[in-house]
DNA sequence: CGGAATCCGTTCGGATACTG
DNA sequence: CAGTATCCGAACGGATTCCG
């Protein structure tokens, strides 16, 4: 299996992706964000084939990324499931890190807070006790589920870097 | 064309989706992290095809994701830009969410703050002012380089939700 | 060791048409 | 409106081979 093998690995991020890595998944948990809810909706704003559009937000609903409902007029809704609104973080993150590094300067998309209307701060890696790490102040070490292999990588190279 | 026209879009999600969004692009730059620099080490470690490989290091050290450097010994080193260690909270909210939501319990890795050697803390999303922020706290807003129609579908709903 | 090249089956994704 | 079904070209990705 070309894809799914990677969700047999032994890694979160290799999971995470297996769900919402394929091309409009994102896009389409981003549409949801904005407030989309309709099947034509999303086509119509995300420019997806409905075929595409069909097979994601069946994927997205059977991973209980989403929530599909209908309504008495007929309609059908699609929204966010708390673990769908889990992957703010995860947007958020994609949507800055283009912004900076991947854009034509200027942001199409502001992020608000809602209470202020002022821009939403970065990102960034915190410790326990609140201190912004750079990646060189984090160490990946083997978690209880890592297997033989994983742990046999992480672990030897004490400080090597 | 069916990937770039991702990229062609008024949104900074597919334009970092269009240089991280493949299958094994992230995965590369977690390697990567991880402190993995030779080629030969990618395929051992990831599993992944030699020639996938190679057309992944490609595109990510033309994007300035990774640096490439040739060795005395004749050995190639690739390593992260700090273009591509900004991809961290993507990578760590990634992670975060699979570990919560995607995964079968137990973490394999666990990235700590190397300073205490305790876990680092889960993301989230703040306010300017520092202030932890929910889904529905924020709102999105048409930026500087938002188009018309982009304008048009973030705008009308005041407060609709 | 670090690729480039080729072969080949699988999948993706757009377009279109059809259904209820 | 919300899909489903089909067609088809393009891309993906693995395996293998060859090379400096």
């Amino acid at each position: 299996m070309t894809r799914n093998s990677l969700a047999e690995k032994n890694c979160s991020l290799a999971r995470a992706l297996d769900v919402v890595g394929e091309w409009w998944s994102l896009l389409v948990v981003r549409e949801a964000f904005f407030g989309t809810r309709r099947f034509q909706d999303f086509v119509d704003n995300l420019g997806i084939a409905r075929n595409i559009l069909s097979s994601r937000l069946k994927r997205l609903v059977a991973e209980g990324v989403l929530s599909r409902a209908e309504r008495a007029d007929g309609g059908v809704d699609y929204a966010l499931t708390p673990k769908g609104e889990a992957l703010m973080p995860v947007l958020v993150a994609l949507m800055q890190w283009g912004d900076t590094f991947a854009n034509a300067e200027p942001a199409p998309v502001v992020l608000t807070d809602r209470a202020t209307g002022t821009p939403i701060a970065p990102l960034s890696v915190r410790a326990a006790d609140g201190r912004v790490l750079t990646p060189q102040d984090m160490r990946a070490v083997p978690g209880p589920g890592a297997d033989a292999q994983l742990r046999a990588r992480l672990m030897p190279r004490s400080s090597k870097r």
